[in-house]
DNA sequence: CGGAATTGTTTTAAGCCTAAAATGTTTTTC
DNA sequence: GAAAAACATTTTAGGCTTAAAACAATTCCG
């Protein structure tokens, strides 16, 4: 049996590999595949975590994950900050602020030195509830992902962010 | 300077290391920020693609989505097989039929065999709208992961399948 | 200075999403 | 065969989410 040759498309893309203004669909179902992937981890997991954060604390996911970013910021954040750490729209912090305030959970003022700017903080009570939850939250995550072993935590976590740097490159092309 | 002891901690947990039942609250620092970054990267691209699907055809990424689960299902599907496919809830899928019957791109019709039942399938138009939309989703995927290797992509699945699969059984755990 | 662009937030309209209760249908069980 | 359990779907009530338009305040710049 004599050595095969390149399939054909192969040789126009070798021909071609510069401008890969090919006419030939190329197959990126492992792309696909992997995307599919992981969205079903996310999906699985997120929903996971909403279950339990309703039962056990009666608290929606968005909320927590507001005060998450809160926590972190002892002297507050502006709306806009909050919306490109969440990646949500605008109008959907603002939303979620006025319940979160009306609950008790978090302060808002207007900026002193420029009047369009509303900081947000948590209040006392929303900070404490939020060290509650997050200390249980930690080890819900910690269960989930119990069976991957250290080294593979820490390949997932390179390769992932080899992912986001690729997906944010893309979105910067057709954005610029 | 001495060689250091092992730590109390970790003495600790090696004397109780059968039963993990150690009061010292241990640290899963690593797993959060895993999951973190999962989530941010599936946020950034779910993102990504909703914007092109409506810019470019008009379209929502969850009629997309489900589109896209019947495509692989020519004799149809019912809205519960839809809905855990989907990782949705029933409601959901309900309301999102109605829309798309109504539009056109879905035909929906009561079981023969058990009235209960509600077969959904997409009609000519919704197939070939689909096929067309499926066919540029690929390329923006694929444009996304491009900076992965291929061998990157084959690891990242691989890696997510264990993750699906300890995800799995931890909410598995708490729901038998 | 004063108009123009920019920035930060809110509003609006529409759709998505969930959990839980309600409705209708089939299967199981006694 | 009738009551009970299980199943498939819809309804309900409330919250989340987005894109786009509107509004308000600041900064830029000629």
């Amino acid at each position: 049996m004599p050595a095969p040759l390149p399939a054909v498309n192969d040789c126009i893309e070798m021909l071609d590999s510069e401008t890969k203004a090919v006419e030939t669909p190329e197959d990126h179902a492992d792309e696909l595949r992997l995307w599919l992937r992981l969205l079903t981890c996310t999906t699985l997991i997120e929903g996971e975590v909403r279950g339990r954060l309703r039962q056990r604390f009666d608290v929606t996911l968005p909320r927590f994950d507001l005060m998450a970013q809160l926590d972190k910021a002892p002297d507050g954040m502006t709306l806009s900050d909050v919306s490109k750490r969440m990646m949500v729209s605008n109008g959907n912090v603002t939303g979620l602020v006025e319940r979160l305030v009306e609950s008790g959970h978090l302060d808002r003022r207007t900026s002193e030195t420029d009047r369009r700017v509303q900081v947000i903080r948590l209040t006392k009570l929303g900070r404490a509830e939020f060290r509650r939850m997050a200390a249980e939250h930690e080890t819900w995550i910690a269960d989930l992902f119990a069976d991957l072993t250290p080294k593979e935590v820490r390949e997932l976590m390179r390769l992932l962010a080899r992912t986001k740097a690729s997906a944010q490159k893309s979105a910067a092309r057709r954005r610029p």
